[in-house]
DNA sequence: ACAATATATTACGTATCAGTATAATCCGTT
DNA sequence: AACGGATTATACTGATACGTAATATATTGT
């Protein structure tokens, strides 16, 4: 693997790519009116709107999240109004983590947004392309994790 | 473009193995002895190990990063003894950035383990499959600029 | 009952960005 | 040449996002 100055850098691009893309949904989103809706929080929203009332734990778990960072991602989700904690009454350690109206009506908007913001990231890119790229990148996730020995 | 659960959305592999190879460097590189070399400075001291006595700004510029981002990361690096800032005798705003000689001396070893950690993070993908792989990122980053206006 | 495990949080550090402030430089006009 | 506005370089502030390590509490398995 050559090391090579930024732009020709495989890690460098996945970085960047994964940056860019951020800032693109995060404007995207405030600009379609949902400036409510981070980036960061469509993992969680995503396992929510499939199936709600799942615990914080399992929420991490779908997103590739640590359970240490889904304590600040649920505390600003909470304070955005987009979802609440309460207590499993069949494990006192455990909290559900519940829709609120707002949180669930961000659904049909949100989706639809991210979409056309995607298109427009992906745009131009064959198809097969994207296919390719996604087996590598799940290789590198492989191999990353292999790593971790 | 499906923005369907975390595995098959690209915008989630992307992050994920951005996320992912940045452990992997911080921990291969703190296991070969270089603890001082923090992946985010490895953009840096590419470009100072190849020209030394750059403006933050343009040490910005090549790495990708913001202005206000430098601030930070250079603060560190200078804590951590890799470089430090001078005045810029022409331009009284300007500081130069210069290497210092752990900063010099951590070349060789900090290009060498990060070889090998990228080869182990890349094994096993087909040379044209990264190809392609980095068509797509050059791609994406370069819809991503064109939706900044 | 006790050890091991699981859930979540806290504390701390790193990395990044947007917005703003400040100071210095540049440049066009007078 | 001097003035004043635009631009540039950097820093500062505050927010977001993510991680590791340590901790408190609850549950489970033997």
């Amino acid at each position: 693997m050559n090391i090579s100055l930024p732009p020709d850098c495989p890690y460098y691009l996945i970085s960047r790519a994964s940056l860019s893309t951020t800032s693109v949904l995060k404007k995207g989103l405030a600009g379609a009116g949902a400036s409510n809706i981070k980036p960061a929080y469509l993992g969680v929203l995503l396992s929510l709107w499939s199936e709600d009332n799942l615990r914080a734990n399992e929420l991490g778990r779908r997103a590739g999240l640590e359970p240490s960072t889904m304590t600040g991602l649920l505390d600003r989700m909470e304070r955005d109004q987009l979802l609440k904690r309460t207590a499993d009454p069949k494990d006192r350690r455990a909290s559900r983590i519940c829709l609120t109206k707002l949180g669930m009506d961000a659904e049909k908007a949100s989706i639809k947004a991210v979409k056309v913001l995607l298109d427009k990231v992906f745009a131009d890119i064959p198809q097969k392309d994207i296919m390719t790229t996604k087996n590598v990148l799940r290789k590198v996730l492989f191999n990353c994790n292999r790593e971790d020995r």
